[in-house]
DNA sequence: TAATTACTCTACTAACCCTATAGGGTAAAA
DNA sequence: TTTTACCCTATAGGGTTAGTAGAGTAATTA
């Protein structure tokens, strides 16, 4: 379809190790919410079992599970066959809502974004601004991504 | 169009104060690149005049001018009278060229990138894996629209 | 040729966030 | 009452970002 030029970037600019813009917390956050997905029968699960199978680190695993149960998204149970497990359906949990609370505000800058907006202090006209123009469009169409996929499609 | 419905996020879970994800290096570098496709004439404009306007810390903008003149995207003059100038039109600069340069690569993750692609050290099978899945989408999405865009369409 | 101007490069620092770990406390089930 | 597993706080290392400092070099103009 689109012809694909050769871009010639040097690669000192950017440094190999960076995994990208997606946090780990996220990553691991939506590994474990498909793994509750996929259970057929919706007992608790427990932290371990998660972190085992879907090899995050316990303790970081915790932390996030529990930031999930304080926004609605999981429910947990304690003492003996206790866990966690999902509060609403698969097909309820839009992705949109799971990245705000893991990761933040969709928008990759805070003068686009709906949810959180702040100007920016070295903008004079908003509307005059370039960085301001691309980034509205780029979280127009994230957004409807993330809207639109629950947790039921990535399964 | 979309029902907005009401989400109760806990706000400590994210610090207010983080910009966003886009580098200030990168919106730096696109306004100062709007500057430049702006000026009719197309002489020299320097460093000075550019970070003056836009608001921009002097030496940290120079930084980035010369970054986006090792990758052709600038020509610059020495001397008085000197400065940086565009070495293509505006509308032949797309904006995914100056996204790879200043922040580096548009996948979110390295497991859905194209040009730097890495594959999750914890990841059994990738192509059953939910945030692969999720993110492919939205790098499509934003790759389509970066690819689209060029200086000329920021003005 | 001299002086000026402005680019070029290296090094450095403070601040901040991400990731991960440690260790204990508490509630609930068996 | 014991076990299990959730709950909470604190902390630390590493890495990146944002910004500063200062000296060096090349080119233009007079």
């Amino acid at each position: 379809m689109k012809k694909e030029t050769f871009i010639s970037i040097n690669v000192e600019s950017k440094n190999v190790l960076n995994l990208g813009m997606l946090s780990r917390k996220t990553k691991y956050g939506i590994k474990a919410l498909t793994y509750l997905a996929r259970q057929e029968d919706q007992v608790p699960t427990s932290i371990a079992t998660i972190a085992e199978s879907e090899k995050i680190p316990h303790k970081f695993l915790e932390a996030i599970l529990l930031e999930l149960r304080k926004n609605s998204i999981l429910g947990s149970r304690k003492g003996k066959g206790g866990g966690y497990y999902l509060m609403q359906l698969p097909e309820k949990i839009r992705m949109s809502t799971v990245h705000r609370i893991l990761e933040g505000p969709i928008a990759m800058l805070p003068c686009v974004s709906l949810n959180f907006y702040e100007k920016c202090e070295d903008c004079v006209d908003e509307d005059a601004c370039s960085v301001n123009k691309l980034m509205i469009q780029v979280r127009d169409n994230t957004l409807a991504i993330l809207e639109n996929q629950t947790l039921h499609d990535l399964i």
